[in-house]
DNA sequence: AACTCTTACCCTCACGTATGGGTTAAATGT
DNA sequence: ACATTTAACCCATACGTGAGGGTAAGAGTT
């Protein structure tokens, strides 16, 4: 937008990419991504290019891949351009990472589910309280109202 | 189980709760749980009731809670015990966390059709390899199928 | 003797934050 | 036309964070 010519500075690529400085320069340490050049002032300039790169990186972290794993998937696909199996490899790492995906969407849903649980038994709680002061109130939500039917995210708070 | 009658040393709570004895003893620096009393020799001696505490915590970090966050939960309930509101926070937190919950669903839901989208494009590479040799067609199946089809996942491999 | 536990220290990852200075581009002054 | 100032930007370096993992030397327990 602001360069219509060639080239970024880091505050630019960090703006359109959505990562801070600090973050592209930890992914420049980490070798995954490289100025094109430098000015005499030592200011990275990038390829515009750099951003679809960032946003890249961006999607393998949200698939829960750490950076030096991204770094040994991008060995893997640059050394192994001759070799027969590098799109097998490819497949066989983002097949795992479907795989640990679904199990942590499953987690998800039985935490959302616990969480469900103790809002419901909070509601209990609250309807209780007109009855009596809040500190038996609090008496009564945290340690009373049958122990085995409470949540479990409820469950550690009686035992100081 | 070995302890017939009361405590468990900290080994045998890491063995009950899953948890390794250093995150034991983090849990304690924290805050997060203490010994009933130590032996002569400052071995710590915990409650059975501990194993349960224990599993609280790691109930509330599956929710994605951090320690500090559980410190002060259990600082809120412990020293509000007579102020009205508060179950109301814990109500309030515990909102937040469902609706944190579903916006990471929705993304692991995400992330999930991206994956399937990669390896149905990587099926697709699979089945011209058989035309040329491996060198071409990594290079047909990460630069080549018109760029604009290109899963995000696999976007960034093109331009080192 | 064999096992368990203690404290204490360093390692990891993906950055955040702080320091103290250098660069660049634009606006101003002469 | 050239020089200076200014604001914004950037540099390298180093230390901090969270939630532990790992290891060691020594001391306690059975």
């Amino acid at each position: 937008m602001v360069n219509l010519g060639k080239v970024l500075r880091i505050g630019e690529l960090a703006r359109l990419s959505g990562k801070t400085v600090r973050a592209l320069h930890l992914y420049e340490e980490l070798g995954l991504l490289l100025p094109v050049q430098r000015t005499r002032g030592r200011f990275r300039l990038y390829h515009p290019s750099a951003v679809a790169r960032v946003e890249w990186i961006g999607k393998l972290q949200d698939a829960s891949f750490s950076l030096t794993a991204i770094r040994e998937f991008l060995d893997d696909v640059e050394q192994e351009r001759a070799a027969p199996d590098a799109m097998a490899r490819v497949r066989a790492v983002f097949e795992a990472k479907l795989h640990e995906t679904r199990e942590a969407r499953t987690r998800l849903e039985k935490l959302e589910a616990d969480l469900v649980a103790s809002l419901v038994y909070l509601d209990g709680c609250r309807s209780c309280q007109p009855v009596h002061d809040s500190h038996e109130c609090s008496e009564c939500c945290i340690n009373g109202h049958e122990p085995q039917t409470q949540p479990l995210l409820l469950a550690g708070l009686h035992s100081s």
